[in-house]
DNA sequence: GCCGGAATAT
DNA sequence: GATATTCCGG
């Protein structure tokens, strides 16, 4: 036990300085314990053991998957469906959510529904509930957003991220009125472009593999002109049913199954960068694999 | 019966 | 407050 008092600390005693910020890199399976779990037991950070934790820098292209729990507790027999019982709460990461976002940015307001989002996600486990209860709130988020002032909106001066990702502790001063340290998403700060297919990254799905469905949307930010009129009017461009299945039924504890679609179709993002004299842009392909 | 959306519950 | 579940109309 030497400490060197400063750096030289064991990893235990650093092991949070090493953490990247939240803003920086997330994992996609970030919830080891089901947040259920962790709030019952009152734990708030879960000590990674010192072995193989989820690398951060490991981050796969794109296929996301959702946590899923080894299994409950509880006993689970080996072939037990156990069709009764209950998945864990699904936490919404930026990740996710930016996901969604951009799902719902690429349909149109007419697609924009929570089966076709959920499909567009291409997030394993993820439920039509699940994005359907996401997208409830995100419409309040966007309706509270209808009625501010243009600045308010990409001002967010702090991009508050709801879910357990960016956790701040601080009580004291902030108070806050309004709408602002709401939803935040990068929704208004990211840019879509229209770009044709040019890309095509097909990836392992095991379940389908869906031709390509582009759609093209212009997304500008600061304007108050949101995702609104653009998004009401949109060509239809269904694919029609995909097969794609994500596990489990009723509490079927789907293990990990790799349920990627293969989301053809290039659809460039383009978002700003600040950090540099010239801000700069990035572009992204749509099945963002660095978010 | 499936799905979407709002209301309501946890 | 976030997410899940229920309810109901289409």
């Amino acid at each position: 036990m030497k400490d060197e008092d400063g750096n030289n600390n064991n990893w235990f005693s650093r092991w949070e300085d090493d953490l990247p910020p939240p803003e920086e890199l997330m994992p996609l399976s970030q919830s080891l314990i089901t947040p259920d779990l962790a709030q019952a037991f009152q734990i708030h950070k879960l000590p990674d053991p010192p072995g193989p934790l989820p690398e951060l820098s490991e981050l796969p292209e794109h296929p996301v998957q959702l946590p899923e729990p080894s299994s409950p507790p509880e006993l689970l027999s080996s072939d037990e469906p156990a069709r009764t019982l209950k998945r864990p709460r699904l936490v919404w990461t930026p990740q996710l959510h930016k996901r969604f976002v951009d799902a719902v940015a690429h349909l149109g307001i007419k697609n924009a529904v929570p089966k076709t989002i959920m499909q567009l996600m291409n997030v394993d486990g993820l439920t039509r509930e699940n994005v359907a209860s996401h997208l409830q709130k995100y419409r309040l988020y966007l309706k509270r957003m209808q009625g501010l002032s243009p600045e308010a909106q990409g001002q967010g001066t702090h991009d508050h991220l709801f879910s357990q990702a960016g956790h701040h502790h601080h009580h004291g001063l902030v108070h806050h009125r309004g709408a602002e340290d709401v939803f935040s998403g990068q929704v208004g700060l990211t840019t879509i472009h229209n770009a044709h297919h040019q890309f095509h990254h097909h990836h392992q799905s095991p379940y389908q593999s869906q031709g390509h469905h582009h759609q093209q949307h212009h997304i500008a930010s600061g304007g108050v002109g949101f995702f609104d009129h653009r998004f009401l009017g949109r060509p239809q461009h269904h694919q029609g049913m995909v097969g794609g299945r994500v596990g489990v039924g009723p509490g079927g504890v789907l293990g990990p199954a790799t349920a990627a679609a293969g989301i053809g179709g290039g659809v460039v993002q383009v978002e700003d960068v600040e950090g540099s004299s010239p801000p700069r842009k990035v572009l992204t392909l749509f099945p963002t694999a660095d978010d």
